[in-house]
RNA sequence: GCCCAGGUAGUAUAGACCGGUUAGUAUCUCCGGCUGUCACCCGGAGGGUCGCGGGUUCAAGUCCCGCCCUGGGCGCCA
């Protein structure tokens, strides 16, 4: 029998809905095997879902029995039946079998049960991730994760941004701050990019408003839920926009992810057992200052310090929701943010609890300015030539900011651990696969 | 990098305080049986250098030391 006019390959979410009797193809792998004597019940698993096909010896004969007899769990088979109803409590709908054929027989035992009744840690899971993306639940996080990154693009659009790509092996290390991964670049000495701050400042001489959506590497050996060596950013950067106007476009993307992720996962969110987050706009708005006030009710902490993890966890348990802290102190923030006054900088981080999601603010516009930042800073001007020899050619005041988008993801899915919402995550520790 | 907890069949775990017979259970894999299963069931079998190295002891999965790995907390993270 071949794949011909007649038999018409169906997910196995369509199976449910198919009037009895129609010819149909099922493809998938085999989650479970259930031998009665002369009649076999096989579930197959797609990306949609679950299938129930039913293999008859009356009916497939001696030989195509044994093509049942012989699978193992985690096969990919192909399937030519008719549906009928199905007296199963799970499936309205199942497929008779007329032939099965096995496309490729998996080689148990697995380092991981993908059906998940034997748990797994995630350490375990993620060596075989590939196995572990069958899991239900595994899968979708990965189909909530593309509906953001779909929604976060069309939001943009919409915006009138231009989409860029800047480049991720870069010449220059000295922005400070972070460490980066070296490389060999031929004869000459190169690193990995830890953000496109630069390149997406001097784009908006040009494009004016752009965002990427881009994978960047950290060399920090931070062992901690919410931090990984190869992250997905998205950043934006727009001409003649100032801090608050670009924490509204913070506010749009992030309800439009939640709008869309609602719209489109109902099914996913329910899988996962998790209730989306609610988000208001405008989102609270608190500035640095006063959340130190709220902080000194609690502890200790000085005006001017970087807040640490056991503040944002006190935060956090405050504000269970989105909201910015805005105007940090100019000491505590990057070389490139505008001065607001002797000791505030035009800066915000966009917060989900105690979860740092995005980061951003005004930029510093004026070449001399930027210059004396950098000395500030203890930063070298002349490794910084090439960027700052763009100021000369005429540079519009601009604002921007990068988001987490792993990190949102976890708030979306909530999951405590970031690797969970990573395909193949990199941290410290593991560069495999 | 620091602190805490842990590492026992492919996976998940019991046993450790209080050292002593063949390391138990679930799942898994294989074999046999069953024409309506539902994480099928029933019968049988397989699978463990108890993370690695050293020490104490008549005897170590169990106690002690070092290392590695894992989980969590913190630090680092312009």
């Amino acid at each position: 029998m071949s794949a011909g006019s007649q038999f018409k390959r169906y997910y196995s979410k369509e199976i449910l809905g198919l009037p009895e009797e129609t010819k149909c193809i099922v493809r998938g792998w085999v989650e479970d095997i259930r031998p009665l004597g002369k009649l076999m019940f096989i579930t197959v698993r797609d990306r949609t879902g679950l299938a129930q096909i039913v293999l008859n010896r009356n009916i497939v004969g001696e030989e195509g029995f044994a093509v049942g007899e012989n699978l193992t769990r985690q096969s990919v088979i192909e399937a030519f039946g008719k549906v009928q109803k199905s007296r199963s409590q799970n499936v309205l709908m199942e497929v008779l079998v007329e032939k099965l054929t096995v496309l490729s027989r998996s080689s148990p035992p697995f380092p991981i049960d993908p059906t998940g009744r034997v748990f797994s840690s995630l350490d375990k899971r993620l060596d075989a991730r590939a196995l572990d993306l069958r899991n239900p639940q595994v899968m979708a996080i990965f189909k909530i994760r593309h509906t953001v990154l779909k929604s976060i693009r069309e939001t943009f659009y919409r915006l009138g941004f231009i989409e860029v790509n800047t480049p991720k092996i870069i010449g220059q290390a000295a922005e400070g701050g972070a460490n980066l991964f070296k490389l060999t670049y031929f004869d000459k000495k190169a690193y990995l990019a830890q953000s496109p701050q630069l390149y997406k400042e001097q784009l908006t001489m040009s494009l004016e408003k752009v965002f990427e959506i881009a994978q960047y590497f950290r060399a920090e050996k931070s062992n901690t839920l919410r931090h990984v060596c190869e992250f997905t950013s998205l950043d934006m950067e727009a001409a003649y926009m100032d801090e608050f106007e670009v924490m509204e476009v913070a506010e749009e993307v992030v309800c439009n992810v939640l709008k869309d992720v609602e719209k489109e996962n109902s099914e996913e969110l329910n899988i996962l057992r998790v209730k989306l987050p609610r988000a208001e706009r405008p989102f609270k708005r608190i500035s640095y200052t006063e959340a130190i006030e709220k902080l000194n009710k609690k502890r200790r902490i000085e005006w001017g310090e970087d807040l640490q993890t056991k503040d944002l966890r006190m935060l956090g348990r405050v504000f269970k929701e989105f909201y910015f802290i805005y105007h940090w102190p100019l000491a505590i923030k990057p070389f490139y943010i505008e001065r607001l006054d002797e000791r505030l900088s035009r800066s915000f981080d966009l917060m989900y609890g105690y979860l740092e999601l995005a980061s951003g603010g005004k930029r510093v516009s004026d070449r001399q300015e930027l210059e004396k930042r950098l000395i500030e800073q203890k930063l070298d001007p002349k490794d910084f030539e090439y960027h700052l020899r763009t100021f000369n050619y005429g540079m519009p005041p601009h604002s921007g900011w990068g988001l987490g988008v792993d990190r949102l993801l976890m708030v979306i899915t909530g999951k405590d651990n970031i690797r969970e919402t990573i395909l193949y995550p990199r941290d410290p520790r593991r560069l495999v696969p």
